[in-house]
DNA sequence: AACTTCTAACGAACACTGTTCGCTACGAAC
DNA sequence: GTTCGTAGCGAACAGTGTTCGTTAGAAGTT
């Protein structure tokens, strides 16, 4: 068994190391972290429903079998990596206002994190993270809820209706730049202006809604140039959105929920 | 071809046909009508995830490859499935109150009904419902906020924040009942009151809390009983957050989004 | 230094999946 | 009576997540 005449370290993966099992240069041993880190990044390469267990293992240089040491399921992996996700999000100081203004702070730096990775924002749909950095930030939202005075009672809630703002809108804000991203690569980087994005965006929505007749959809008809000059996804849209859901815990602070 | 000995009706499907193809006794003929339905079933008894193109075409005893006659796609099949589960949500008449309770009428009716179909609702997370229910029910939607005072360039926005309200929710109600079948099958059916299934259901959950320490996690540490015994979804809960929503569109009404 | 034990790693396979290709045979048209 | 378009579908393709049983190298023990 000389073969392995590849000793002088060979990290080149083009080189069809044939040879018997073992004989590899000794690369990085696996381990949670660099299965996950490793499964990140291959969000941010090829897509969040494009991570297979066996692109990963390649990725890492090894069989699928082997992830299964550290993950007991492709659930599992993409619930951590939605955490390692989460790691970058920083909370808001006393240096970035009030409450409010800290919570609004907190709430779109999440959406524009998680949305930058592709949909791993689906993650939190199936499943109620509780990775490290989930909690974290549960804790930092919950604490500005309170500072806000919203009852102790109902912070789990707004809690909870927060989370749902943030993985719709993560995954919409995911949704917009993978069609950026699939027009600038097909038309040329020139058409991937934010207008002519909303504008192409919109169009086969429009084209739904412009076919409906005006007597049995009467308000959809009336309102559809609303509902198509505005972009679906424009700043204002989701601004408006928070402010709605801030403003109704405001609302029903100091009053116990209904029955 | 005198091979057809079937032509008495056998409905069984048992019955090892290994003759000729088309030997078969005329079955019902394929349609999107029938496929959909069919698929609509399918979900019902095995599940969103399990509903296959094969296991789907085996229940119209047929081959898979047929189904794509009338569909290009399991998300376009699944779609239409979507629409068809909407299709039963009645929208509320005058009898049913003043614009307020008319809207949350509608909005819980689409909760109860989406919900019972398993995660069907994952449908419109992905895409933007477009099917003539989805249309009917955004149309009554619509007009229901107009009558509630919103104004008309919010009214897009508000319906799809209460479309994202109503898909978060039939999911959650979905994922409850699953595991209430679940629990029900397993401890018998005395174990599975709404009491002992929200117990059970929180209790992982505020194991996770529980471990948390409260110097790090002060908020969370404080608010634990109530995040426990409150129950992630109870009746109430569903009924506030719809309250929240509404409350921050009327406090929103007769102005422009900020900016 | 030699031997045993343990376990991370992994090659190969299993039971599936969605989807496509190209043939078949029926119903309708000529 | 023959042709022909087409719905239907058997078989296969290229993958998927996951498991099994073996193996190689490190750790522990004599």
């Amino acid at each position: 068994m000389f073969v392995n005449g590849y000793s002088g370290g060979v990290t080149d993966s083009t080189a069809r190391t044939r040879d018997t099992p073992r004989t590899r240069p000794a690369k990085a041993p696996l381990s949670l972290d660099a299965v996950v880190t490793a499964a990140l990044e291959l969000v941010d390469e090829v897509g969040y429903g494009a991570v297979t267990m066996r692109r990963l293992a390649q990725a890492l240089d090894t069989g699928p079998a082997s992830l299964y040491v550290y993950v007991t399921d492709r659930d599992e992996l993409m619930a951590h990596v939605h955490d390692l996700a989460l790691a970058t999000v920083e909370t808001p100081g006393p240096a970035d206002g009030d409450w409010r203004a800290r919570l609004e702070l907190l709430v779109n730096r999440t959406i524009t994190t998680l949305g930058s990775h592709d949909d791993i924002a689906l993650v939190a749909i199936t499943r109620v993270p509780t990775g490290p950095n989930a909690l974290r930030l549960l804790e930092a939202t919950m604490t500005l809820l309170r500072a806000g005075g919203v009852d102790d009672d109902l912070c789990p809630w707004a809690a909870d209706l927060l989370d749902q703002y943030v993985t719709s809108s993560a995954l919409e804000l995911a949704a917009r730049l993978r069609d950026q991203r699939a027009l600038a690569a097909a038309d040329g980087p020139a058409a991937a202006t934010e207008k002519a994005m909303s504008a192409a965006a919109g169009s086969d929505l429009d084209a739904v809604y412009g076919s409906l007749p005006a007597d049995t959809h009467p308000t959809i008809h009336a309102l559809r140039p609303i509902m198509t000059t505005a972009g679906r996804d424009s700043r204002a849209h989701a601004a408006w959105r928070l402010d709605v859901i801030i403003d109704g815990f405001l609302s029903n602070r100091r009053s116990r929920a209904r029955e």
